[in-house]
RNA sequence: GGCCCCAUCGUCUAGCCCGGCCUAGGACAUCAGAUUCUCAUUCUGAAGACCGGGGUUCGAAUCCCCGUGGGGCUGCCA
């Protein structure tokens, strides 16, 4: 293996779960890490006493590892490296590059310098430091500011590339300054757009949810979160949209960085959702469901039940509303349902046919789908009706939706007992 | 307000760096059709964009300037 040294780090703060926008910059550091062979550094900025939580650390370490991204290194705390801060700190004092007011030590910007920052994703960008105020370095609490402890870091674990949102542009040219007066060498800036909700606004409940957790709950795939994540602010640059983690790695290259700001489309997730959801194996699709729910049944039978509506779910979350039917009895019978049988049974030869159809299955030994739709069908030439009156107001009948499944394939599944049960329930007793 | 980033279909994007192959390609969403017991899947098709104005050039989506619009930062938060 070829050796290099390139070295990314992703530094989330544990104030909080772990936002959408910052699961995509760990992910595109994750990707140049893996691409070029590099090092993932993971570092905790948990600078803040007041407002930084070990629930929130757990939760962001646990969904960075769902999302199936690891690191190679760390965690590493900062609120366990206060002695380096304090030291950096007191060099820039001694060099009388900064100065201390009550507890806090301040660095002194040098006034009307412009310092260049050479960005990977928007080329070079000026700033002129007379818009810089002096930096807070250390706290009057004795931890670190932001600013420089992420410098301090950064020049500690050989940091070479820092992937970050353009919402830290600004900070680049304070960090510079330090790097400067501190004579270490400043790493290569990479600064992507940032993530908004579909409307331009920032990414808000409204939109679907803010937090990586919100997705998993709503039910959908790590594969297909990443893929959509890593689709947003960079392209493979072939017309291509499923794309594995791996493969992406393959690809990456930070010249494929978008620097245009992108929305986030729930309905096109939803889809990708959906894409891998189809594409998994019965079996292995049926044991994730099955984890979130609350059926007893026997692997068997779910699966049938997972083959039938596989094709139809966008998340995991609508499986139990939309296959209530197959796993208890007090099912709930939607209004259109409710329509679909009343059109139906106004209709007195139609009600004939579907008790004669009742009465037809009753007889059938095997209860197969070919079977159940061959009864129907002659049932229906018996009557002199379509087909559709009598299936209609019979999937009405056995699932209480007026879509879904085959409802050959869904009788059979169900099963004759439950369906002749039903069929009577409600076609002898009408509403 | 000041500083900074950005601008291709409704959305994500390809093309832009190195101007002509762009009568601008793909995907999601939308609509229509095919299949069908419904829905979904699948397949076919339709509609849909270079923000505006100036340059530069034989030629601009591509380069430059201005305007407009969106976004970020402007904390002893990170």
């Amino acid at each position: 293996m070829i050796q290099n040294n390139i070295r990314v780090r992703f530094a989330p703060s544990p104030t909080g779960y772990l936002h959408l926008g910052s699961a995509r910059t760990a992910l595109f550091n994750w990707l140049y890490a893996r691409h070029t062979g590099g090092v993932f550094v993971l570092r905790i900025e948990d600078t803040d006493k007041s407002r930084s939580k070990k629930e929130y650390l757990d939760e962001i370490l646990e969904d960075i590892k769902w999302l199936g991204l690891d690191w190679d290194e760390g965690p590493i705390f900062q609120s366990e490296r206060i002695k380096k801060y304090t030291e950096y700190a007191t060099k820039l004092l001694d060099a009388k590059l900064a100065y201390r007011e009550g507890e806090a030590i301040i660095f002194k910007v040098p006034p009307s310098r412009v310092v260049k920052i050479n960005d990977m994703v928007h080329g070079e960008i000026c700033f002129n430091t007379d818009q810089i105020k002096d930096q807070v370095l250390m706290k009057s609490d004795g931890l670190p500011a932001y600013n420089f402890a992420c410098v301090i870091d950064d020049h500690e674990t050989n940091i070479t590339h820092i992937i970050r949102g353009d919402d830290h542009i600004s900070n680049t040219p304070k960090q510079m300054l330090f790097y400067e007066a501190l004579a270490i060498p400043a790493p290569c800036f990479a600064h992507m757009p940032l993530m908004m909700g579909k409307d331009g606004a920032k990414l808000s409940k409204r939109h679907g949810g803010v937090s990586v957790s919100e997705y998993k709950r709503e039910g959908f795939l790590p594969d297909a979160l990443a893929n959509y994540l890593l689709l947003l602010g960079w392209s493979p640059g072939e017309e291509r949209e499923i794309i594995s983690l791996e493969e992406a790695a393959g690809l990456f290259d930070v010249k494929n960085l978008s620097n245009v700001q992108a929305k986030f489309d729930i309905d096109k997730l939803r889809w990708l959702n959906g894409e891998y959801m189809r594409n998994m194996d019965t079996k292995s699709l049926a044991k994730l469901l099955k984890s979130r729910s609350s059926s007893e049944t026997d692997n068997t039978y779910f699966e049938k039940v997972v083959e039938l509506y596989k094709t139809r779910l966008k998340t995991l979350s609508e499986f139990t509303d939309m296959t209530e039917n197959f796993f208890k009895d007090d099912f709930k019978i939607e209004e259109d349902a409710k329509k679909k049988m009343d059109k139906f049974l106004k209709d007195e030869n139609t009600k004939k046919a579907i008790m004669d159809f009742t009465k037809e299955l009753e007889k059938s030994n095997t209860f197969t789908h070919g079977e159940i739709e061959n009864i129907c069908r002659k049932t229906a030439k018996k009557f002199n009706i379509k087909a559709a009156s009598l299936i209609h107001p019979t999937r009405a009948a056995i699932s209480g939706r007026s879509t879904g499944a085959g409802i050959f394939e869904m009788m059979e599944v169900l099963g004759k007992e439950r369906v002749i049960e039903r069929l009577k329930r409600i076609f002898s007793h009408p509403l």
